[in-house]
DNA sequence: AACGGCACCTGGTCGC
DNA sequence: TGCGACCAGGTGCCGT
């Protein structure tokens, strides 16, 4: 469920119930995640004042006094602010009690996310450290997608898709990005133009943009930190669109795997 | 090194 | 209604 702009939308959404709150208690009812969630960590945070929230690619960064809270969604978990105390339902594996009674809570069917803490430089983590620009910031140029993909073989979907390159462009956007910029999604990298990049890189950045501005992306069952869906799925041009005609010119949209993944394209629009 | 494919896990949907 | 097959927003790891 989580790309880049759900991450987004949950960290400004959870943000200003916990800025400069204190973590009284932590629960964990299932440390199995993707990683087991270190059985230190709940008295590692506890009474540390929680000082600022970051998004690096994926993952939500949560500062504390002596150190950072790394947390993921992977593919199907949510983050939510809860003023009370509900029952804790089937996947809700985590829970932050904060001292004026705010409750984090994490729910993650799946378990693909995770659950971290360290007090070394964030930048420093195994996990951040090997990551490439943030997709919305001036790092993200033409030049630079230009640059890298030379002599790539790759399909250019699975390029743009790899955060080593550039992060934060998953599958939904990677679909969008490229319809809008009318690249077919098997293309090599190698043979994407100097030109095409530009569009990539302009597209990839309002697409990404615009699905933060509408609350991201539902598709099933994503919410916010507000507990509210995001509204970008009807502005979805191709993803999840097989068989249906394409917004721009009628033409059936398309379906293709890329490595077991869905890929959705318009063979009109995207013959580039 | 770069590439493609698989696995991790649960739940929803679809066809029979 | 029940059952099995298949699919899903991410990403680390494996073999080639």
């Amino acid at each position: 469920m989580p790309e880049l702009p759900e991450v987004e939308t949950t960290r400004r959404g959870i943000e200003p119930h916990i800025l400069n709150r204190r973590i009284s208690r932590v629960t964990v009812r299932d440390a199995r995640l993707r990683w087991p969630v270190p059985p230190e960590l709940p008295l590692q945070v506890q009474d540390q004042r929680i000082l600022a929230t970051h998004r690096r690619s994926k993952y939500l960064l949560i500062e504390l006094e002596r150190g950072m809270l790394i947390v993921h969604l992977g593919m199907s978990g949510s983050v939510r602010v809860l003023l009370d105390d509900p029952t804790p339902g089937k996947h809700d594996h985590i829970d932050l009690e904060l001292d004026n009674g705010v409750r984090l809570r994490y729910n993650d069917p799946r378990r693909f996310g995770a659950w971290l803490y360290t007090e070394a430089p964030i930048d420093e983590h195994e996990l951040i450290a090997h990551l490439g620009p943030e997709p919305l910031t001036d790092a993200f140029t033409a030049d630079y997608l230009f640059k890298k993909s030379r002599k790539r073989t790759t399909r250019i979907k699975t390029f743009i898709m790899d955060a080593r390159i550039v992060v934060g462009v998953g599958n939904i956007y990677a679909n969008e990005a490229l319809f809008l910029s009318g690249i077919y999604p098997h293309k090599p990298t190698g043979r994407v133009t100097r030109k095409e990049c530009e569009q990539l890189v302009s597209n990839i950045k309002q697409v990404l943009a615009l699905a933060i501005s509408q609350g991201g992306t539902t598709l099933r069952d994503f919410v916010g930190g507000d507990g509210k869906p995001g509204y970008f799925a009807q502005s979805l041009n191709v993803y999840g669109r097989t068989g249906l005609p394409c917004h721009r010119c009628e033409t059936l949209v398309r379906e293709l795997r890329t490595s077991n993944r869905g890929t959705f394209y318009c063979p009109q629009c995207q013959t580039r």
